[in-house]
RNA sequence: UGGGGCGUCGCCAAGUGGUAAGGCACCGGACUUUGAAUCCGGCAUUCGUAGGUUCGAAUCCUCCCGCCCCAG
């Protein structure tokens, strides 16, 4: 079933709209009609009773990057007798121009370029699966890329990683995976999920490594999604997952670890958005220079642009001062950047939108957690007061840094997910 | 053109005879599967210019240039 690479290679440069399900319809047993009426059997996607508790063979799909963690969980689940299919989805196409170095080269990411396809195309292979490539450019377009971009003009600082997960990971590959028969979608997450018999849900919990855990990310996972999902590595450690990497002898073992936003892998955001604004025809989004201001509004100096800048930041400003400036706020409609002091950032209260509780709470209750407000940010104890509409208030019980409209805020109980929202406002302390 | 003051890195600023602190900004790196932050490193052979004194000057003297203040 495996593409040559030749074949492979003119399939992905061609690839539109019309062959994304093409080449899905080349897999046995599986009727064209069924993915071509749009994912979507919602039969095909209830939960199904887990054998993998009893140690039977279960088929699994495996979201795959070519890097050495979702390689690892492919391994692991094969060596336990699992029937693995293998996916890489194909999200972002660099030919667009958007993402290039100086001569018009794709400049080299995680989960978009060639040679991570490649790599995860030779993992299953080395592993013995068949392995699959699943053209998501449009969903991903329309679900990640566009709000990103939405985002940074609206003066926010956005978290793509989150609805990647929710919306690509565990919705449009998993209803593929699912209308093909697979049970369950795994990925290289460092996080637990525990079936709760008493309940009958599904509790998230952050990996064993503390170091690496990544439960941040999945904090928008349904029960349906969670009940579907595997994350193999949600106990091990990093050296540990490399080990299995050797141990199987995957060629991409000793891979360095990824950085930055896959769709933007040289960091440059703001030209990132110039790029795709530019490339989409609509200049007229592109955010005016204006001026930069400090907390009283006195003018401070000029900004190139309120995309540019995101709370928090300090390098980039050029103002020099007394002290060093960090930017507090952005003003969108007043297309103005507010800046001030490290203690000008803190700030003990935020609101949240689009919460979704994993562990079941009561309405009216105020609940004590520890609560993040970015990745890698020391969980901060805090109550939160719910509010309709699937909102929040978080009151710290000591201030933070930073609180940034647009990132993802995090709830927990010890290891245990509680649930997690968008932060939508912050409010500064008086 | 009488009197006074001042000119040290992009900005602020130590240093008043012994061979250029520091902060901010900027640049590079590390850390990192978000943005940031943080950390580490770099950043004036030269002190407005030209001479002079001295073993030795950013520091003393002179000229010139520039800026600021006061001239009821």
């Amino acid at each position: 079933m495996l593409l040559e690479p030749l074949e492979y290679r003119s399939w992905l440069i061609s690839s539109g709209e019309e062959h994304r399900l093409h080449e899905l319809g080349a897999v046995p047993g599986t009727e064209d009609s069924a993915l071509s009426t749009g994912f979507w059997n919602s039969a095909l996607y209830e939960t199904r009773n887990s054998k993998l508790e009893t140690g039977n063979p279960v088929k699994i799909a495996v979201a795959m990057s070519g890097g050495v963690d979702s390689s690892a969980a492919a391994a692991i689940l094969k060596e336990q007798g699992h029937d693995l299919v293998g996916f890489t989805m194909q999200l972002w196409n660099q030919r667009r121009g958007i993402s290039v170095d100086e001569n018009g080269e794709p400049l080299p990411s995680r989960c978009c370029s060639l040679d991570d396809v490649y790599d995860a195309r030779r993992v299953a292979e080395e592993l013995g699966f068949p392995f699959y490539v699943l053209n998501l450019e449009r969903e991903f377009e329309r679900d990640v890329v566009q709000p990103f971009v939405a985002s940074y003009l609206n003066g926010e600082t956005p978290i793509p990683c989150v609805s990647c997960n929710s919306r690509l990971k565990f919705a449009s590959l998993d209803r593929l995976a699912a209308s093909l028969g697979c049970e369950k979608v795994a990925t290289g997450h460092y996080a637990r999920v525990e079936h709760d018999e008493a309940s009958g849900r599904y509790r998230l919990f952050r990996g064993r490594n503390a170091q690496k855990d990544q439960s941040y990310f999945l904090w928008e996972l349904t029960q349906e999604q969670l009940a579907r999902s595997l994350f193999p590595l949600g106990e091990m450690s990093k050296p540990e997952v490399r080990d299995v990497a050797r141990e199987h002898q995957l060629a991409i073992a000793e891979k360095a670890e990824s950085q930055e936003i896959c769709f933007v892998p040289d960091g440059d955001y703001s030209g990132f958005i110039d790029r795709y604004l530019q490339a989409e025809n609509e200049q007229e989004r592109q955010p005016p220079a204006g001026e930069i201001v400090d907390a009283s509004g006195k003018v401070m100096g000029q900004h190139t642009g309120i995309h540019r800048y995101t709370i928090g930041q300090r390098r980039g400003i050029g103002i020099s001062n007394e002290t060093a400036l960090y930017v507090l706020s952005i003003d969108a409609p007043g297309n103005r950047v507010v800046v001030g002091t490290q203690e000008e950032l803190l700030t003990s209260e935020f609101t949240a939108a689009g919460v979704n509780w994993i562990l079941p709470v009561n309405e009216s209750e105020e609940i004590r957690a520890e609560v993040r407000i970015r990745y890698r940010h020391t969980e901060a104890p805090a109550t939160i007061i719910r509010l309709p509409n699937a909102r929040a208030r978080i009151v710290f019980d000591e201030p933070q840094r930073a609180i940034a409209p647009g990132q993802a805020t995090v709830f927990y109980r010890g290891d245990e997910v509680v649930g997690g929202g968008w932060i939508v406002k912050s409010v500064k302390p008086t």
